[in-house]
DNA sequence: TTGATATATATCAAAATGGCATATGTTTGT
DNA sequence: ACAAACATATGCCATTTTGATATATATCAA
């Protein structure tokens, strides 16, 4: 999947200038699909645009600069579709944090707190995403999707809290030589 | 993170060629950490090699191409534990299963119930390879990064499994417009 | 009144991908 | 026996994408 289905995919929800649609796809309920950029977003909106995918319609504010809002056309909409009705990729699931846990052995504690802790942070912003996400929408599909990013999250934080401090045990365990020598 | 990293972060754990490199990083124990792909490992592994991080000797082979084999130096361990101690971007996820499954309304059962299946068995999968992994290992920090993968993969299974129905009975419930006219 | 943050669009060098080319051996199906 | 498919192995390069930056304005807090 491309670019061009995700941002057919958020207008489809809704109409959104580059702005948003950057903000929704990096923050919010559609920063689980595909990776996008402002490099990326509006090349690709103005070519649907001359595609007759989408419509966009300026609209001068009082005060902050012009915004362009785009919506999905009937054309798009089709589009959208055709693009939804293929094998999905497989997920892609990128994590340092556990390139560094790995690596705990060599990695000082002060390290290794840090990483836990920002992940246990990291997950439970990310859970609270979601069920903000939940709670502002009573869509049937929505509401499995979310149901489902709760269950896996709700069990990844259940076991970083639990084994935090094993974890922590681990790390720097691999320095003896270093150490010796300091 | 960089390119650079998981490459010293791989052949910290053993010598390499650049085409076992590239399997690593897609397919078994290090796919979980960065993306990678051979435009970007030959170079930097030539890269490495001038700056004295990384050793590469060649080696010819009855058959096969000749291959070049790489492993790390005193140097790049020093580095590559210089990159491990800062604080790790946060996890990247990214899934066009979960866009397919939002917009199950107005697909096709049939793209739904592929889609669901092949998320299974993309779990099952992943799952598998995390327990191989684990076996095949006894390093304990790669046990805690394993016992977290299973954690999660396991809850990510159980919820697929035990809402494929639900899902299922979604499908297509957006499209009553198109299928009264058809 | 200065600095930080937010809205909003756009550009572009640098990085990275993904597909292709090349070469050869092994396995598998017919 | 033969072809096709797959695996090993390196490398190139057009296209895509990022990530940082520029531009402009408004708001709010210190």
């Amino acid at each position: 999947m491309n670019i061009q289905s995700l941002i057919l995919g958020i207008l489809n929800f809704g109409d959104a200038t580059g702005y948003e649609i950057k903000k929704h796809s990096t923050e919010g309920a559609f920063s689980f699909f595909v990776d996008i950029s402002y490099g990326s977003i509006y090349p690709t909106l103005s070519r649907l645009e001359a595609e007759g995918l989408v419509d966009g319609r300026s609209e001068s504010q009082s005060g902050k600069p012009d915004k362009k809002v785009y919506s999905i056309t009937d054309r798009g909409r089709e589009e959208f579709v055709r693009m939804l009705n293929v094998v999905p990729q497989t997920d892609k699931f990128k994590s340092e944090f556990l390139l560094i846990t790995m690596c705990a052995g060599i990695c000082t504690p002060e390290t290794i707190r840090e990483a836990i802790d920002k992940q246990i942070g990291d997950t439970r912003q990310v859970l609270q995403i979601i069920k903000d996400m939940q709670q502002g929408c009573d869509h049937p599909a929505t509401q499995w999707v979310t149901n489902y990013g709760i269950h896996v999250k709700e069990a990844a934080l259940n076991y970083l809290t639990e084994n935090r401090e094993t974890l922590l045990q681990l790390a720097g365990s691999e320095m003896n030589l270093k150490s010796a020598a300091e």
